[in-house]
DNA sequence: CATGAATGAGTCTTCATTCAT
DNA sequence: AATGAATGAAGACTCATTCAT
C-alpha cells in the first residue's frame, strides 16, 4: 500500500527459509519428515508448507541443496589456505564427517546418484561430486595423487564415513578412511 | 504317518520362510517394512507374521542374520580356490556388490557399528567384518597388504558400494572402488 | 460477509457436538469408547475426532461434564421450587436415576473417587457430590435430618440405582432405596 | 488303562480349575478377558479353554458363581458366631467390602439383576441377594430392623462400596455407609 | 497468500475363533 | 482331549492431501 517492497513478500521469504530450516532438522535426525509435523514446528499452516513445496521431493530436494551448498562453498577458502593435501584431508574431517554424522539423511542425498528409486536430489550429489573433484584436481596438480582418479569413486570411499557416530571415536576412525582412501590415491 | 514330518510343521516353517522372503525383498530397497504389507505380498494373515516375528526388531534381524550369512559363509571356499588378492576381489565384486546394490537395507546392518539407537543387527555387521577381517589376513599373510590394517575401516572404505545401481555400469564403478581401497592397503 | 459467523466454524462446532452426543451415547451403556466407531455414528473421520479430543481421556471428560452439569444445575431450581425433603427426592427420582438408568457410564465418574488409576472424571465426581451436599445442607437447615452426615456417603448410597433398568419397575425400586437412604439419614 | 480313574480325567478337571483361577485374577482387577492370555497364564492351549468354556458368558459366569460362592457360605458362620447385627456389620465389612473392593468384575454381576445388555450372572445377583435375605432375617426376628425390607434393596444401598478404594481410608468409608444403610433399616 | 479443519487411507497391534494335527 | 498355528476383523493412531475461508 506504500513504498515498502510488500511485507508479504518478506514474510513469505522468512515462511521458505523457516520451513526449510525446520525440515533440515527434521531430516538430519530421522530421515523422516512429516509435512504437518513441519508445519508445526515452523508455526505456519500445512498449507503454506505445500505452497512453498508442492511435493515432499521438492522440499528434500531444497534441503539437501542448501545443506550441500556449505560443503561446496568452503572449498575454495581451503584451498587458499591449506596446501592441497591438508585441504583435502580438513574438508573431510571438518566438514564432510561432521555433516555425515549429524545429517543421516543425506545419505538419501547421495544415494540418488544410482538408485533410481528416489531420484531425489541428484544436484546435490553432483556438487559434492564437483568439490571433491576440486580437491582431487588441486592434489593432481601438485603432484600429490594420480591423475586418472575419478572424483566419484573417491567420494564412494569416503561413503563409510555415514557409518559413523558422535558417541564413538569418530574423530581417530575418520582419520584411519582417510588415510586409507589417500594412500589409495597416491601414484603407484 | 511314517516319513512325513507333520504336514501342518512343514506349512509353518514355509510360512517362516515366506515372510523372511517378502521382508527381504522389502528392506532391499526401502528399509521400510510394514507387517501389514508383507502379511499382503506373502499371503498370510497379519497376525501371522507376528506370530513368527513379535517385534519388527526380529523381523530385521532374522533378514539381516540369512541376507549375511551367504557373504560370510562364502569366504572360506573362495580362499581356498583363489589367491588371496583374487579372493578379496571377487568376494567384493561377486558377492558384496551384489548384495549391496539389491539389499539398500544393508546399509543399515551397518549403521548399527554406530548408531546406539538401534542395536538390532549388531550380529550381522560384525559378521561381515568378520569375513573381511578372514580376507584381509589372508592377504597380509601372502605380504600383498600393510599388517596394520583395520578391517572396519576397509569394510567402511567399501560402502559406498551401496551408492551403485544395477542401471549404471556399476561392474566397472566396483572395480575402480575395488582397486582404490586395495591400492590404500598395500604396503607404502 | 456480514452476520454470518464463519460457516466453516459452524461446521467445527457442529462437529464437536455431534462426536460429543455419540460419545455420550456410547458410554451410556457399554463405557466403552472407540474411537473408530464413534467417527462412522458420528459421520466424520476418524482424524476429526482426534483433532478435537487428542486423547480418550479428554473426549470422556468432556463428556461427562456435559452429562453432569444437568445434574448439578437443576439443583438451585429444585430447591426453589419445593420443599427441600421433596428437593431431594426429586433430584434423585427424577434426574439421578433417570442418568444413572441410561448411562452406565457415569458409574466410572464416581469410580475415580477411589480408583485413582484414572484420574479423568474426577470434577465430574465432585460436581456430583456438590449437589448432593447443597441438597443435603438444606435439609440440614430444615431439620429434617442429621447435621454429622457426609454427603459423599449419600452419594455412595444412590449407587444403587445404577443397578436399575427399565424394564423392571424401577421407578418403585427407585423410590424404595431413596427411602432407606432417606430414612437412614433422618435424626437418630 | 488299569484301575485309575482315567489320569485324563483327572488332568481335565485340573484344567478347568486353573482357567478359572487365572480368569479370576484376570476380571479382579481389569473386567477384561482374553482367552489367548487366559490359555497363556494358565499354560494350556487356547483350544483347551475354549473345550471348557465354549463362550465367554460361560466363563465369566462360572467365576463369579465362584467368587459369589464365598459370600454366601459365609453367613451361617457369622450368624451362629455373632449377634444378628455384627453379623450384618461383619458381613459387609470383612467380606462384601474386600470383595467388592478387589473384585471391580463383580459390579458387572450385579449389573446384570437390571441391564438386560449383559444377562450373566443373574445367578450370581441372586446368591448375592440370598445371602443379605438371610443376614435381614436374622436381624427381623431379632426385633433390630423393619420387618418390610426388600434385601435387594438393602443390597442396591450397598453397591457404594464399589466405590471404595483400598488407597482411601476405606474401612471407615464402609463404616459410614453401613451406618448410614444400618440407621434406615431400623423401625422407624 | 496463509490458515487449519476435515478426510480417509494405511500402519500397528490385539484378540476371538477355527481347525488340522 | 489338548494343542497352538493361522486367520482376519477391529480398534488405535498418524499423516498426506485437499479445500473453504
Amino acid at each position: 500500500m506504500t513504498g515498502s517492497v510488500s511485507p508479504r513478500r518478506a514474510d513469505t521469504r522468512r515462511n521458505h527459509e523457516r520451513i526449510l530450516a525446520v525440515a533440515a532438522e527434521s531430516l538430519s535426525c530421522s530421515a523422516e519428515l512429516s509435512f504437518n509435523a513441519i508445519a508445526r514446528k515452523a508455526e505456519v499452516g500445512v498449507g503454506t508448507v505445500y505452497r512453498h513445496f508442492p511435493t515432499p521431493e521438492s522440499l528434500i530436494l531444497a534441503v539437501y541443496e542448501r545443506e550441500v551448498r556449505h560443503l561446496v562453498d568452503v572449498v575454495p577458502r581451503l584451498l587458499a589456505e591449506h596446501s592441497p593435501e591438508d585441504a583435502f584431508r580438513t574438508w573431510i574431517s571438518e566438514y564432510l564427517a561432521h555433516y555425515m554424522m549429524t545429517k543421516r539423511g543425506l545419505a538419501d542425498a547421495l544415494t540418488v546418484a544410482t538408485k533410481s528409486c528416489e531420484k531425489l536430489p541428484a544436484n546435490a550429489y553432483e556438487a559434492l561430486a564437483g568439490a571433491v573433484s576440486t580437491l582431487v584436481a588441486a592434489n593432481v596438480a601438485a603432484g600429490n595423487v594420480r591423475d586418472d582418479l575419478n572424483p566419484q569413486t573417491v567420494l564412494r570411499g569416503l561413503a563409510g564415513l555415514f557409518y559413523l557416530n558422535p558417541a564413538d571415536s569418530w574423530r581417530e576412525h575418520t582419520a584411519d578412511l582417510t588415510d586409507l582412501i589417500w594412500n589409495g590415491m597416491r601414484k603407484a
